[in-house]
DNA sequence: CGCTTCATTGACCCAAATCAATCTACGTGG
DNA sequence: CCACGTAGATTGATTTGGGTCAATGAAGCG
């Protein structure tokens, strides 16, 4: 009964039992919290560092005009905002999409458990390079790719990652997005959004109902996506 | 005369002497390296990691049907692919921009430095969250900017990490891109990309002749991109 | 000097935005 | 249990930023 961060971590690099049980010792007193409200605000200066341990969460950014732009989905074992120890005050926001569970960790048991084991160190930063991977990921997939495609890629990325973490049912998963929110995560309108989706579903690719998504066609899915799940390194990579 | 590595990670945590001599100690053999030309190709699996020293590097990729985009410039002081450690090949390719100079450096002695120095170990993953977070507002940019301000916000952002290389002189810098090199970067064609530079002459924002930008009118090039250069990190955050 | 890469410009087209209704599901108070 | 209010989903009509296609200039270079 392995708490996720540590799951996640030693999914990067060999660590001893000790590394491990140092990492368990962080992960104290789970906090559940309800529905869909933010648990980091641009401009906080955070002190401790959030682990989401249930839910999903995500990182958005709005703009002076208004415009929000999503950046990030956050699943169980992902550190919300390890950008603590170099942003002076917090450049985005990190809001919950569902209820969840949290464990905080203050800034200074981090820096004492690298500081007592190199090889979590390096764990942390190699989580950090796999979630610079993935922003690359986005940007490809932003910058080249249309619409369909685009919410192709995503749909592919989130099965595997919520597959990964057990999230995957029966075919299907609980995919907690208004089609604004998977619009401004995509750079569409949510009036695009809906279109393409609505295409999806004509096209027998997929099912989507009160926020649960089937892929019924994973093939056509990765052919449009032009998938490959390397990036997002899930698999053991020793 | 330090060399650039050990200046950029000294900002981001106060390092010992004795951290800034074991940098300086990888540091060594510089290469010069002529023109255009990749140095790191996608599938490739470095054994050793390049640091630039003199010249602009840039990272890419390309799809399977042709399209190229590009994800990051690099400029003297940054490793190109600190990646080595999680991709198991590389997923993208890396370029000169312009003649250059490089150092490579070990995988192995990586590791052994971060094990040697928590602090510098710790340096690596701060600098690493550091162009996360570049790569967040890259992201911003392609979403929900317009082609005119995406081209700003670049434009911005080069500005300042050229200066804090010392790049800039004379109120210019060389901005070793053809138009196509920047559609590909932001998305575009490099038609629009052409159109929407004669625009920024027209206004009087930008001189850019001979691959050298000048910046004529900071203020309205800020303005229309929203800028704001914190997301760099460029100032020591102690 | 001839080649080739890059920049520029015009004409036309299309994917996605915008504007504007509906429609639907669901939570709330009475 | 039902009326109502509201957030979200859907659909149609229209506009537009940026793409596509195609030609012409300019510039760097062996």
């Amino acid at each position: 009964m392995t708490n996720p961060l540590t799951m996640k971590l030693s999914s990067f690099t060999a660590l001893t039992d000790h590394d491990r049980a140092l990492l368990d010792g962080l992960v104290r007193h789970p906090v559940a919290m309800r529905g869909a409200r933010d648990i980091i605000t641009e401009g906080d200066r955070p002190e401790r560092v959030i682990l989401l341990m249930k839910g999903w969460a995500y990182r958005y950014k709005v703009l002076p005009d208004g415009k929000r732009q999503i950046m990030a989905y956050l699943l169980p074992g992902d550190l919300c905002d390890p950008h603590v120890f170099i942003l002076r005050r917090m450049d985005h926001s990190i809001g919950l999409l569902s209820d969840a569970e949290v464990v905080t960790i203050s800034k200074e048991d981090i820096l004492q458990i690298t500081e007592a084991s190199p090889a979590i160190g390096r764990a942390f930063w190699w989580s950090t390079m796999v979630d610079e991977a993935v922003l690359r990921h986005w940007l490809v997939n932003m910058g080249q790719r249309d619409a369909f495609d685009r919410i192709a890629h995503l749909f592919c990325e989130l099965w595997e990652r919520a597959a990964h973490v057990d999230l995957v049912q029966g075919g299907s998963f609980d995919l907690p997005l208004t089609q604004e929110q998977l619009g401004d995560t995509m750079g569409l309108t949510s009036v695009h959004t809906n279109r393409v989706l609505q295409r999806m579903r004509t096209e027998g690719m997929i099912a989507l109902e009160s926020k649960r998504l089937t892929i019924l066609d994973m093939d056509a899915m990765r052919r449009a996506a032009q998938f490959d799940p390397d990036y997002l390194h899930l698999q053991r990579v020793d």
